[in-house]
DNA sequence: GAGCTTGTTGGTTATTTGGTAAAATATAAG
DNA sequence: CTTATATTTTACCAAATAACCAACAAGCTC
């Protein structure tokens, strides 16, 4: 039992989560929501980008299932709607340093 | 101690590494990589996608640290550089198995 | 060496993504 | 009800991505 190949709709589904975290501004949101809620301006201020499109980052990873949202008063606060994002970051990390040795090791030989 | 800020250098690390399995093809081949190494034909085999599509889909995972390569005779074999990505993808999944959840929940009260 | 097979690279085209500014919406404050 | 603040939406442009095909390179096999 070698286990069948993944069918393309469920990579597709994995895909679209994982899109939703491939971007800088975006990673360092989601590490910034891990600490609490946080509201847009808040994260405007984080990332330096313009309103706007810390609000279109911010849909595409609501979208994504990543955060939720709650108004309050004028506030629109975000927060993470899933537990295992540091699992995942642990992972990509593992990734980034095993690059980086790599990179030491064939540059410093 | 509340945890400082991830740096923009270091959220685009992750973000590079993120990107380069924000694919459905990708997705697909690094899934049947965790099953063992594989040639480019088997793979194309696999997504059904022009060799050289399939070609640099691998040079990126490659780029990324994700895949290592090794040639023998004609073929180039792939296999996983990195033994974490189950986890990741149970990450992924916990996602999408959430929205799947929460669709139902909405469609059908 | 000629010819086949496997894979990579470069060119072209179409689609998606990421950014801003401006207009629209929503709620609060006066 | 008018104004101010916070956020989203729309319109638009530039850059990045992904697909295919054609051309090339590397390594058999004869």
């Amino acid at each position: 039992m070698s286990g069948r190949q993944l069918p393309l709709a469920k990579a597709e589904l994995r895909a679209q989560v994982i899109k939703s975290l491939a971007h800088a501004a975006r990673v360092q949101m989601v590490d910034a929501l891990a600490r609490g809620e946080m509201c847009v301006c808040d994260l405007r201020d984080l990332v330096g980008l313009d309103i706007s499109t810390v609000s279109k980052h911010l849909a595409l990873l609501k979208a994504a299932g990543i955060v939720r949202v709650e108004k309050r008063g004028l506030n629109q606060f975000y927060r993470l709607n899933c537990s295992c994002l540091s699992a995942f970051f642990e992972c990509v990390d593992s990734v980034t340093a095993g690059n980086a040795r790599h990179y030491r090791e064939a540059t410093r030989p």
